[in-house]
RNA sequence: GCAGGGGUUGCCAAGCUUGGUCAACGGCGCCGGACUUAAGCUCCGGUCUCAAGAGGUUCGAGGGUUCGAAUCCCUCCCCCUGCACCA
């Protein structure tokens, strides 16, 4: 171990020593059990980013610590390496994506190692390699065989700059998520994998898993599941149309006035065909089709257009006008909406801009009146005004199931489950990614590319130009023979969105090198499921279901039989930096913009903590960071900032403070090794408060709460060391053996400090292929630990701290500088009067009749002490409930004060900086400035001269 | 509007699930001291207020429960995130 702390002088060595050792390589067969812990595999951009750096170190904390505590750890590293940027840039800058992508990986792979990650890079798994990406062919076609692929026309999301049709997932407020353009709706053939099977399954099996209950609630929400009934409404005069609702609110059919279709719906064509607002209909239609989503949900107006028709209430008969409307979405349920305007918030709004009748079907608890309604009532009560019997006086769920029971005997209706989910569209029209392996054929329509003919490769004799998918320039890759007919026929030229390949790489990684096999089952069952999983919150709502589905839909072709993918989920916060902000026009600016005044309205700017993007230039380069700190520091730093889930503030200073952390423990380290067989009376206490803190570092590790552990290991293990020092410790058979076991406490996070530590104090091997073994069996959790020895060091310290205070005051007063102190500790009966006073506190006894019961306690019969007693306990009993455990533990081992005082008198006249000092019982001397009527049991009078 | 998560002492941030351990961990910043030729290094101490110690006022605001609340209950305000005319 060398005497300056100079990480860039080791860090590498130790991590090519892991390498050589091959001690993160995880073997399939194993005695111990296993722990599967994963990072969501990053897209290769060229350069680490800090986004990266906080990931892994989580997971890399979380993946050492499980391999010292006796698991046989998979903690597998790839590369998501399909997708457009790749496939842009090769358009922009010429270059092939492959290239482009090949070197991508290499480059950030040299920024990884640098880190220290504990990765098994022999499963490493990429999405573009061909022995890859052909199992996402296989399973597509093992999909098609089961229904679970297939091809329609359907309205789709469509980018114009992506050139690609997009999922709905990846659609938000209208907007492309990848490059934020509005996006378009087309009608196009799709292919499609049918989500929607699962989705209930997908919804249920939530409760099995521990995710963050915002992922959870972000999942429901996007499943969208709503319970009701679909409610058949006949046109009248004309037995052949039928309009079909779906409602939530089955309990108010009797106040249905009008039903509503989507502009979009096909019915409107029929029913408006030959009325005189046909042109106005198709005015509307029209708008609607261009409208992105986006614009509809800007729509202030909603506009209605009475299509000339009526339809029959099915429970009452009764004729009610048909419209077409522009809120209503014509893909979800069935684009048609049964009207309620007395209980429907928009359906009455509707309804008084259309003059449509408005009727009360439910009573509201408390207002019962018959007066009309100023606003709709949309909660639960009883039905009313039903026109039919059997009705009126059901509410809630009872009165739902009235309804729909009706609506099934007369087959004009049923209860039923609408999803908002829909199915994910997979098909893509871009180059980089999967082909989907189909052939179309004249004759045999469309074949599936048979088993033995994939993979199905990307074609190398393309143009990447902006304009539609480079495939398609290819003039080999379309033309092929139909496997079926031996005809001429075209090969799809689709490829898959690249969420496929995230769907099941971690399974992949269970047996990376299999060529005849996605996985095997001994595998994938001996590994899966992921027992931790570590990623950003971005991907809650795609990735998180898209892979739920694809393992229980992959658990259905036999494959495996886990049901959940991941079994906790930790999304990790942002790393946020100090960007310039506007408070008035609320606008965060570039750090270009620091010192100058708001661009907008001159105002002078503040700062804010933002999300670090290349816009703002808030970023910081971790590998100039690793550079200058080192690897360890960085990753203290991003493990102490901040709770893992928590959204952390960069800071150079909180770095620094790192770095000064890392180098205080270096130094210390350094002068124990140089300890020599110098025993004192504090090593006792060394040895079972060192013990105390590997117990609790191990219970947070445990529930990985990785700050309060590194708090643990990185600090309050070293202030307990500098106390031992200052106490007059330096054994060194002590400190080596301490060292050994403190260099297992800090490798989960800073792995090479760890190591050099281990060397240093006589390990043998590496700290990295250790197991913990501590004995700490005995003394439970909680303060049970407490012994002697420990009580008297934090009473010690507990004086220390008193006399602190104390001397500041009296120096104020003194005007001068304190020279002696006088300590007076607590008389005998003091003492037990507070024992007294805590055993009754703990066996529950009444207190407020504990006076009594202390005045006949033997110490309370004594002559000049009798008197006294009233007064000290009501002292006592203020202070009683505020003693914490351990000051209880404390107080209850009856320590001889002045024996323990008089044992640390050089090390108190050291601390206090005075020339002498008197410890005594008050009483058995001087009572120095009338401080014996303040001494009590470790709280004694102190005063100074 | 609906859902999820927050508002803690200059800043960041623990704690609140299981009320007394809380004037409230820790880090940053700031102040003082030691060391040093000198430190921006390292170490020690301080950092709501009052004060030769038993006090006061604090944990978004206001109520309530309790011997006792940052912690439990109610109401309100503000911030973030997601979904959003979903029938």
């Amino acid at each position: 171990m060398e005497e300056e702390f100079i990480p860039a002088n080791y860090e590498e060595k130790w991590q090519r020593s892991w390498k050589d050792a091959g001690i993160f390589i995880a073997p399939q067969e194993s005695e111990k059990p296993k722990y599967f812990c994963l990072e969501m595999y990053p897209y290769p951009s060229g350069k680490m980013h800090i986004g990266h750096v906080r990931n892994y170190s989580i997971g890399d904390a979380v993946a050492r610590y499980r391999r010292a505590s006796g698991y046989n750890v998979i903690y597998p590293m790839g590369f998501d390496s399909f997708g457009m940027p790749a496939e842009n840039a090769a358009i922009k800058e010429g270059g092939h994506p492959r290239e482009i992508t090949d070197r991508n990986i290499a480059s950030i792979k040299t920024d990884f190692e640098k880190m220290g990650f504990s990765h098994d890079w022999n499963r490493e798994v990429m999405s573009h390699d061909p022995n890859y990406f052909r199992w996402n062919q296989w399973f597509f076609l093992k999909f098609l065989e089961k229904g679970l692929a297939y091809r329609t026309f359907a309205n789709v999301n469509w980018c114009g700059p992506c050139n690609t049709v997009l999922a709905n997932e990846q659609v938000h407020n209208g907007r492309c998520w990848r490059c934020s353009s509005e996006v378009e709706q087309r009608d196009m053939d799709q292919w499609f994998l049918k989500i929607t099977n699962y989705a209930q399954e997908l919804l249920d099996s939530l409760e099995d898993i521990s995710f963050p209950n915002h992922v959870k609630a972000l999942q429901r929400d996007w499943m969208g599941r709503s319970e009701g009934a679909l409610i058949r409404f006949k046109v009248d005069g004309d037995d052949g149309l039928e309009i079909e609702a779906f409602t939530t609110r089955p309990d108010t059919i009797f106040g249905v006035t009008f039903v509503t279709l989507a502009p979009e719906n096909p019915l409107c064509k029929d029913l408006v065909s030959g009325h005189e607002n046909e042109a106005e209909w198709q005015q509307m239609e029209k708008e609607a089709k261009q409208l992105s989503d986006m614009d509809r949900g800007m729509l202030k107006e909603k506009k209605g257009v009475f299509l000339g028709r009526y339809a029959i209430n099915p429970l009452t008969g009764e004729k009610i006008p048909i419209y077409a409307g522009n809120f209503v979405i014509a893909s979800y349920g069935t684009g048609s909406v049964m009207a309620v305007p007395g209980h429907d918030q928009r359906d009455f709004d509707f309804a008084k801009q259309h003059n449509l009748p408005i009727k009360k079907v439910l009573n509201e608890k408390g207002n019962e009146s018959s007066e009309p309604l100023e606003a709709a009532f949309e909660g639960y009560g009883e039905m009313v005004n039903s026109t039919r019997e059997g009705f009126d006086g059901l509410s809630g769920e009872e009165a739902k199931r009235a309804v729909i029971d009706a609506l099934e005997n007369e087959d004009t209706g049923n209860g039923m489950i609408q999803w908002k989910i829909r199915d994910w569209l997979i098909s893509r029209q871009r180059y980089w990614g999967t082909p989907i392996p189909i052939i179309h054929c004249d004759g045999c329509g469309m074949v599936p590319v048979p088993e033995e003919d994939l993979p199905v490769l990307l074609p190398d004799d393309v143009e990447f130009t902006w304009e539609g998918n480079p495939i398609e320039t290819s003039p080999t890759f379309s033309k092929v023979d139909c496997p079926t007919c031996g005809q001429p026929a075209r090969r799809e030229t689709d490829t898959m969105d690249t969420f496929v390949d995230s769907s099941w790489y971690f399974m992949r990684y269970t047996d990376a090198r299999n060529s005849e096999e996605c996985f095997s089952k001994t595998a994938s069952d001996y590994w899966m499921n992921v027992d931790f999983y570590c990623g950003g919150i971005e991907h809650a709502q795609m990735h998180l279901i898209y892979a739920r589905f694809w393992t229980k839909a992959v658990r259905d072709l036999g494959l495996h039989q886990v049901d959940e993918p991941f079994q906790e989920l930790l999304c990790q916060g942002m790393v946020n930096a100090q960007a310039p902000y506007c408070k008035s026009c609320n606008i965060t600016h570039p750090v270009s913009e620091r010192g100058n005044n708001c661009p907008h309205c001159s105002a002078e700017l503040s700062e804010r903590s933002a999300k670090m993007s290349k816009s703002l230039g808030n970023t910081v380069g971790p590998v100039s960071m690793i550079e200058q700190y080192g690897a360890d520091t960085i990753r203290l730093f991003i493990l102490f900032a901040a709770q893992p889930t928590a959204g952390m503030d960069w800071s150079d200073t909180a770095v620094e403070s790192c770095y000064r952390q890392m180098k205080a423990i270096w130094n210390l380290s350094h002068e124990m090794l140089s300890w020599q067989n110098d025993s004192a009376p504090i090593d006792d206490w060394l040895t079972i408060q060192f013990q105390e803190r590997r117990k609790q570092w191990v219970n947070d590790m445990e529930g990985v709460d990785l700050r309060a552990s590194v708090m643990l290991s990185h600090y309050d293990v070293y202030s307990d060391l500098v106390w031992y020092q200052r106490r007059g410790g330096k054994n060194g058979p002590l400190a080596r053996s301490l060292l050994l076991d403190w260099a297992k406490m800090l490798h989960p996070a800073t792995p090479h400090l760890a190591e050099e530590l281990w060397a240093a104090a006589g390990g043998v091997g590496l700290v990295a292929a250790e197991l913990l073994n501590f004995d700490d069996k005995e003394g439970e959790k909680g303060y049970s630990g407490i012994n002697s020895v420990l009580a008297e060091e934090i009473f010690l310290q507990s004086i220390l701290d008193q006399a602190r205070q104390m001397k500041g005051l009296a120096e104020r007063h003194l005007e001068t500088e304190a020279t002696s102190a006088t300590i007076q500790c607590s008389e005998a009966w003091k003492g037990d009067l507070v024992r007294t006073g805590i055993e009754l506190l703990e066996s529950d006894f009444p207190m407020k009749q504990a006076m009594g019961e202390i005045m006949s306690r033997p110490f309370a019969q004594v002559g000049d002490v009798r008197g006294q007693v009233p007064g000290a306990w009501k002292r006592i009993m203020k202070q009683m409930y505020k003693w914490s455990p351990t000051e209880r533990e404390v107080l209850k081992k009856n320590l001889d004060e002045v024996e323990i005082l008089k044992g640390a008198t050089d090390f108190l006249i050291n601390e206090l900086g005075v020339n002498e000092l008197h410890i005594y019982i008050a009483g058995e001397g001087e009572d120095v400035g009338g401080k014996a009527k303040f001494s009590f049991p470790a709280e004694p009078g102190i005063a100074y001269l």
